[in-house]
DNA sequence: ATGAAAGCGCTAACAG
DNA sequence: CTGTTAGCGCTTTCAT
């Protein structure tokens, strides 16, 4: 029978510090907050009362009075999507690298059903500052929840309806723009696009930069069938692209995940990829290696954005009559060997 | 010039509610918690009061009575390793499995030169209530730092010197004996083997274990080469093994790191894989589907051992004096085209 | 079964 | 510049 572990002793207090130190808790407090308007000699007595007691100031009152819960949440997107992309770790490096450095907690959950609910109700309750929301589907009613609680929150990406509420995003159009003048330069074109799903900010800015941009290379009618950011919707997609266009030798995919689907359906129907159709993705996950060839791909810079969401909602914590902003971050093209 | 929002007003306190109800600040707190010995009816009048006020507890008043924070850390190796990995999220969510119901909270750091000292600051603060460690190095100070303190702390792996903590690992020798065996069943005799560094538990474990279970094969003298885990460790453990033994047929990797890159190295010494030498890694990460062929290897049960370390911490947070514990999980052989 | 009162540890007016 | 005082909102004896 192992030994019992004692519990570890109660942490010193402030009280005990000023009696060490002789003096009241008040100027102990300010020593500790580091406010100037202390004595030199005073505040190297405490500072020794201080280290001799191993003092450290109780979050919980310091919370209670201050109303600061000195953390804030990540809600990344249900379970199954993002577990596995890197991505997932870019952003939480890109969140943890402005938060850590001010001593705020980063505390994380997946969105899912009443997920919403508990957020609000955890930045009601004092235990949250504020939210980071990433990729929440357009039916999502979380933005709508917090945004109508009139609390601290930052979304990635525009909202599907305009919202006085801050986000983040990459410049969808400008990324769709790359690809097409990536596309254009090797010389193609007879170009077609698979687009994301048109009633989202993302499916339509992809498909609106692509067109636009092709007809500044002098290709005003691109086709396109659109898919739902899915594999399967992608292998359908192209499945049809083919159909109706069997000489495409460009093809831009909204998305690296329908490319993913869509390319083994080009090689089933005889294309060699990138010889007979170059192929573009977008986004950069973990999908656009994992094809075959790996996928030339939009990327997006995700730890600065996460970095600039976190900064955007501790400012909103400290001010928070603040106006909703926004920042749109500038897409780079990776080329792989898809193109 | 937009609106400013004005700031979300604050929530109803324990004392709103209880001059709403006509009771004392007592008789509410008593139903918020669930105290049975409260009447029916007074119980109701509570409750109206409670909804028509949009009554929340606030938690740092809470904290500071209970001394509970009602959140845990979670603490993953330094930034390059894991993020990328799909182990992460696997983590992640087996210990939100558990904590989530319980309405704790998960705080997400990873380890860095001073996360220690931080993390046992917030501990004794009452900002956290304990932490799992995952994976930390063997030179970590952290464990021992954690201990130290005898605060609640689970750790990911058996720690290298025996310590009176609680950790969770998989059975390392029944793994590599899964390896042993899957080698011999694909009619293998010339056997070798690339270590981890002899000088960590999951090193020494996985090479006693193939040792010991290819000797029940019949071979009781597998030759090895000493890695480090990582990549390039691998490729030349593999050089200086088809040195000495130009003939291997059957190979154990102790990492899939390793094996990573050490299937390089096979090809270019012209071995075919599986046909002339089949591979076997361990660990089921990421690079296991990153090699060319992807890789045979031994899996751990991710998400269950990372809800089990999550069960024991949340333990050893309601029983402080309680001794420390170990639970190892069984390892699963994944098939891939490497073997 | 309910209420009164004390106190958790800290910050922030307000005096001095 | 420092000390006194009054809470922050909640739980928890202790009486009743």
């Amino acid at each position: 029978m192992p030994a019992d572990r004692p519990a570890p002793p109660r942490p010193a207090t402030l009280d005990e510090v000023a009696r060490v130190a002789g003096v009241s808790r008040a100027t102990v407090s300010r020593v500790v907050n580091g406010v100037a308007t202390v004595d030199a000699a005073l505040r190297r007595t405490v500072e020794r009362a201080i280290s001799t007691t191993g003092y450290l100031p109780n979050s919980a009152a310091r919370s209670l009075v201050t109303r600061r819960a000195g953390s804030i949440a990540l809600v990344l997107p249900e379970q199954g999507r993002m577990l596995g992309d890197p991505f997932f770790g870019r952003v939480v490096d890109g969140v943890l690298g402005v938060v850590r450095p001010r001593g705020v907690h980063l505390v994380l959950t997946t969105a899912g059903p009443g997920t919403g609910e508990q957020v609000v109700a955890d930045l009601r309750q004092g235990r949250l500052d504020g939210a980071v929301l990433i990729h929440t589907h357009s039916a999502d009613p979380l933005p709508a929840l917090l945004t109508a609680s009139r609390l601290p929150v930052v979304l990635s990406g525009r909202p599907a309806t305009p919202t006085a509420i801050t986000w983040v995003d990459v410049n969808q159009t400008a990324g769709a723009a790359l690809a097409a003048d990536h596309i254009a330069a090797r010389g193609r074109r007879r170009v077609a696009t698979i687009s994301g799903p048109l009633d989202t900010p993302a499916g339509q800015d992809r498909l609106a930069g692509f067109r636009a941009a092709m007809a500044a290379h002098g290709l005003p009618d691109v086709p396109h069938a659109e898919g739902a950011f899915t594999g399967e919707s992608g292998a359908a997609a192209v499945e049809r692209l083919l159909a109706e266009h069997p000489d495409v030798d460009g093809l831009f995919v909204a998305s690296d995940l329908m490319a993913h689907g869509a390319l083994p359906v080009l090689r089933r129907h005889g294309r060699r990829v990138p010889d007979d159709v170059v192929v573009v993705g977008f986004d950069d996950s973990s999908s656009a290696l994992a094809c075959d060839p790996p996928l030339t791909t939009v990327r997006q810079p995700v730890e600065d954005m996460a970095a600039e969401m976190a900064r955007l909602l501790l400012d909103q914590v400290d001010q928070p009559g603040r106006p909703a902003r926004s920042v749109v971050f500038a897409p780079t093209l990776v080329v792989r060997e898809s193109s």
